[in-house]
DNA sequence: CATCACATTCAGAATGTTTTGAACACAGGA
DNA sequence: TCCTGTGTTCAAAACATTCTGAATGTGATG
């Protein structure tokens, strides 16, 4: 194969192994999906396994993780008992995926318990001494600060999940905040 | 002091540790951020250390990182011969701070790779056997994907980077993407 | 310039994470 | 039913990260 070849699938699946490792998750992961995706043919477990020169049970955990996350599936090949994996190649399918499932859900919590220690502050007004009165309403307003940036960032993962059809990256020319 | 305020302060603190986390620092940065930004009086390296029970050592490096992201800055307290530290109040800086010093520069190197990776394949195509040149082809258009997707991120860092004055969380109604 | 009060450093310890590979499970075919 | 090829599991090992605390550095002060 010619080298040039080789050193893009190459720098692309480290590439995608670092990506991975951005988003929270093993970088093996990212390597496993970059190698499906800069192959046209499915590939087996054995297959990732000799490619990546990593363990069999490795690659058989890290498939079952990318399967559950969406951004790969098996495929039958005829005539073949093992496994054969290919890659979700809708790249905007899978950061959907991600951010719907685990971001999204993050943000949530986090806006819950702000809410809640605004209510506790709130309800313990009566109770509180001068000083503690004063740094209640100190904390009120740091809360108040980190309520903002994550209802910001609701906004925006709402918006980036809210359209229904596919973003096509290539057409965006503008991304807009008012 | 208070239940309450001893509750949402843990759990602001906590809170933060976790989005430290998130954002690729150590939880104790987030830690130490979250204890400054919940008292109104700058806090020295040893009340650091007491407060969230770990060793001075670690303090003393993790407030240093704090103080190169611009997280917190060093205080002059009168008659004091010490350190103290306030956090960075300004959410919004902070974040910018991180997005443009480190994500920005994250999504150019991508970009400038999948640049690089697309112009070997050109580069190297009169040398390549017919079935070398279908792989080739199936590699652009891979890339081109992934070049999309870099492309948006960079958009996006740009809109929310390029405003100069401070954005208010508050009057935010949208994100828009166009 | 010696002392004191602090901050910093860093080797080693503690802890956390990932990988491996051998054992096991399972399904299909003989 | 037993064998064979395959996938899965998980305990232990390898590896990586983070923390500690004693040693060291630093600078202000008498």
């Amino acid at each position: 194969m010619h080298s040039s070849l080789l050193a893009v699938n190459e720098s692309t699946v480290s590439g995608l192994g670092r990506l991975a490792r951005f988003f929270g998750f093993s970088e093996v992961m990212g390597r496993l999906y970059g190698t499906l995706l800069m192959n046209p043919e499915p590939l087996s477990l054995d297959d990732l396994a000799e490619t990546l020169e990593i363990s069999k049970g490795s690659v058989s955990m890290n498939m079952r993780s990318l399967e559950r996350w969406g951004m790969a599936k098996e495929v039958w090949v005829r005539g073949e008992r093992k496994k054969y994996y290919t890659a979700e190649p809708d790249f905007w399918q899978v950061i959907r995926n991600v951010l719907s499932s685990r971001e999204q859900r993050e943000v949530q919590v986090a806006l819950h318990v702000l809410r809640d220690s605004i209510d506790k502050l709130r309800a313990a007004e009566v109770e509180l001494t001068p000083e503690e009165r004063a740094l209640a309403v100190f904390y009120l307003e740091r809360i108040g600060d980190l309520q903002s940036f994550f209802q910001f960032a609701q906004l925006a993962l709402g918006t980036i999940l809210g359209s229904e059809e596919t973003i096509n990256f290539d057409t965006i020319t503008k991304v807009e905040i008012g």
